[in-house]
DNA sequence: TGTACATCAGTGAACGCGCGTTCACTGATGTAC
DNA sequence: TGTACATCAGTGAACGCGCGTTCACTGATGTAC
């Protein structure tokens, strides 16, 4: 056990990356129910069995497919948070990250459909995928913070009978905002998806065409909805 | 041929009706990627082969679960716009509508992923599935068009770049509406399946508990975007 | 009303296929003395 | 530095399985005269 890791290390870690890589090539090709391990072995000029040095079990391959993808979509969103100026309104960095996502998404839809579309029969995710799972959210919650931290956000509606739930939701995932802006900011980040997987999964065929500037007008208006400001 | 089928024509109806409430069956137990038709005939006694009868094929049956689902769904939105009174405010009738969408994904989570998850690889949905596919954006459609046909609905801030697209959506869809509306409401009507979808396929666990009135209020905040009132 | 023929649902065997996983093994790489 | 042993990647055969689809067939239901 050195810091510089021996050939056997190292082999293992790029064989590992290939077997992902190899797999992600065919959820492209044919979704993630017919990701066979068989194949990908195939492709790589390896036994089948010899994939079970590196996956105990084609769920678990699955698993690493899919924290991969939460976290280069993750990825994808800090790095356009941290590309913004320094002195970007909130609203602008908001729709920065937005079509981040959503470039991330069209740009690898099978990735996003695993993550994002229905989930796979007979598979649970395990506590591992949380994490990743959450960087998003986060990010679009970064956002909301430093907005409330500067001038404070306009908080949107209240909610009537929502208002037990609205205290808990902001209890658990930013005590330092209003319960009625954590509200806000969790229906925005579920119809973010929502716009996304409409676009990557066809419903917008002869509805929407233009669908870039369709997309940015939506963010705007999700921005507005959890009480950025728009400047003009 | 006679007004009152004969045994053949009405065994043929009640069998193709028993082989798709079982492929149904075998859609929630186990995805539409593992419907399989031998599966479907062990179930129902009968040897595969005699599947071919009703179905030329796997996919055509999937095909029939799809457009049953998009019926489904539209159905239940429209019964939910009929029994509202006639006087009901158009935001508390779009409400309706969307609880009843929610209701019907949430007690047929597996034929909902099927329309509006992952779309199945190497499936292209045929001519066939897109009027079915289509009712429940008409319904919400429908309510927006009375509001505006009544007093007007406010319409929302126009868009910059999208006015051109905006024109085109509003002569597709709705020429009777202006274009800021057409936008709001596709918009409205992609962010509602995120809701939906987000709750249906586990985005929510340990986000949203109380999901009911969580949802209402989105939905509600929905109406708002398309420019209907809400009644205090 | 009765008979001859056409239609059609369902059978059973077969085709060719791919899958996940296990297991005893070989041989190369790494480790300890 | 050199040797003996342990670790581990990869092999190849085998297990048991289920799948979609085709095809020649039987026998019951419907139709036309």
């Amino acid at each position: 056990m050195s810091t510089v890791q021996g050939a056997r290390a190292r082999a293992r870690i790029e064989v590992t990356a290939a077997i992902k890589d190899e797999a992600r090539r065919q959820l492209a090709a044919d979704g993630a129910a017919k990701l066979s391990l068989r194949a990908v072995a195939r492709e790589l000029g390896m036994v089948s069995s010899a994939l079970y040095r590196y996956f105990p079990s084609r769920d678990d391959l699955l698993t690493a497919l899919i924290i991969d993808a939460y976290d280069a979509v993750g990825e994808a969103a800090e790095r356009a948070l941290a590309e913004q100026d320094a002195g970007a309104p909130p609203a602008v960095r908001w729709v920065a990250v937005c079509r981040a996502v959503r470039a991330w998404a069209l740009g690898h839809s099978h990735e996003y459909a695993l993550i994002y579309g229905s989930p796979v029969p007979g598979y649970s995710a395990p506590e591992a995928t949380v994490g990743p799972a959450s960087r998003v959210g986060l990010v679009l919650l970064s956002i909301a913070r430093d907005a409330h931290r500067g001038k404070g956000i306009a908080p949107p509606r209240p909610a009537a009978p929502l208002r037990a739930e609205a205290e808990r939701m902001a209890a658990d995932l930013a005590p330092d905002l209003p319960p009625a802006a954590a509200v806000a900011l969790v229906t925005a980040w579920a119809q973010l998806f929502g716009l996304i997987s409409f676009e990557a999964f066809g419903q917008f065929h002869r509805v929407v065409e233009d669908r870039e500037p369709f997309f940015v007008h939506a963010a705007e208006q999700l921005a507005r909805s959890v009480g950025l400001v728009l400047p003009a």
